[in-house]
DNA sequence: GAATTTCTAGTGGTCAGACCACGAATGTCT
DNA sequence: AGACATTCGTGGTCTGACCACTAGAAATTC
């Protein structure tokens, strides 16, 4: 999809008001581009020779405007070819900001804590939305291999829960929980068996249950 | 607080890898550079041409950096003065974002949803880690107000769970719940003490059930 | 000596122009 | 028709030049 010529070419003001420094502008003249035009995830938007010219503004501030979009995530530049729209399902913001939370905050604890909570709310969830295709699925898989590959159970029940959120989040805590642990953690099937079937049997006590023992968590205040 | 000069000053290398643009670069070598030196809030780095100098870079890709940074809210300039790291809570991004976002029903669903579950899953640690100091303080509040601010309370309630993760999640996920509510939530005092008293009677039943009432969920799947 | 004013150096804000590297479309040769 | 070369448009980067603004030094005034 391209841009008609139209009416949007409006120049930017230099904003009587005050401040407001251009490349602001800039990003706003865009969203408002987007908007009118709908354009979408995948579309091209004008080159940044062409944003310099309709918007009279010089060049770099244009490139200014459009690094920021790019570190937000919200466009992708391809050299030789143009700049796009990206898919932004909003949560590249959590990407980003988990990676500053845990620059600062080493806490190990929390990072071990929040994973099981997180797997705890998304087997909930993948309960809660059970599909019993992929369920059964991932049922032979585990029933099939010598050792179950943790990481590779969740992520499959996560994906089952239909959370994005709560998938980008875990994807996170995961490569950090695995740098934390040097063990490689290998149960038996029984306890993912078990998992699976109190989910089939929606069964939240028993669920959360078969977690805890999984994971060897004490039951204390847990108590259901 | 200034910068030393040593061994940092390392210039940015063309990246025999390939790709990665020189922006980027920059915006790793200022993390990098955040941290060893230990800047915080409030602290000055430095002047965009000496950043020039130092990494061997031009200065209108210095440029392209911290303008996205600022985009970000990471960091604060203030012409004539200089460029300031900044108290970021996330806000500016989140407000941006939504404004971008909001099409995507999906999106939503998952930001009210990972809300809620993450409430909840800190209502649980808070419960474990119960403090009586800040409880009764937390209830008095809530007793000799009119009406209860949601976000304070949970706020409150998340600190008392303890969890850093959990906290910088919970302040990203409220922003944007708020950008998507057109309504402001005021509910009366009762739920919120039901969820106090449950907490005391350390009742992990009665708190999630509370919990649900509080925000008017279903029970459905999620019976206990 | 103290208060005021003026000057100046340094900072971010912006622009214009020049290359480079790369990709795709086009043209050309066989 | 296929393989190769050219060209054009794109983003990536650097340089140098201004401007607007601030804070602190310097000069001036009282």
């Amino acid at each position: 999809m391209q841009l008609s010529e139209k009416a949007s070419d409006k120049a930017i003001v230099k904003d009587t008001n005050q401040s407001s420094k251009v490349y602001i502008e800039i990003v706003k003249q865009l969203r408002e581009l987007i908007t009118t035009n709908r354009l979408s995830s995948g579309d091209k938007i004008p080159s940044e020779r062409e944003l310099s010219e309709r918007l009279n503004v010089g060049r770099s501030s244009v490139r200014e405007a459009l690094r920021a979009l790019e570190l937000l995530g919200l466009i992708e530049t391809r050299r030789g070819e143009g700049t796009f729209l990206r898919d932004f399902r909003g949560h590249h913001l959590v990407q980003l900001l988990s990676t500053f939370i845990l620059e600062d905050e080493k806490a190990k604890r929390d990072v071990i804590e929040t994973k099981y909570y997180i797997e705890m709310d998304c087997l909930q969830l993948a309960l809660k939305r059970q599909n019993a295709d992929s369920l059964q699925l991932l049922r032979d898989k585990v029933e099939h291999s010598y050792a179950v590959n943790d990481d590779e159970f969740f992520y499959r029940i996560i994906e089952m829960a239909d959370n994005h959120l709560f998938l980008r989040m875990w994807i996170i805590l995961k490569d950090y929980y695995n740098s934390l642990m040097f063990k490689e953690e290998q149960h038996s099937k029984d306890g993912y068996i078990r998992l699976i079937e109190a989910i089939e049997a929606m069964d939240v006590a028993e669920l959360l249950s078969a977690y805890r023992q999984l994971r060897n968590l004490s039951i204390s205040a847990d108590k259901i």
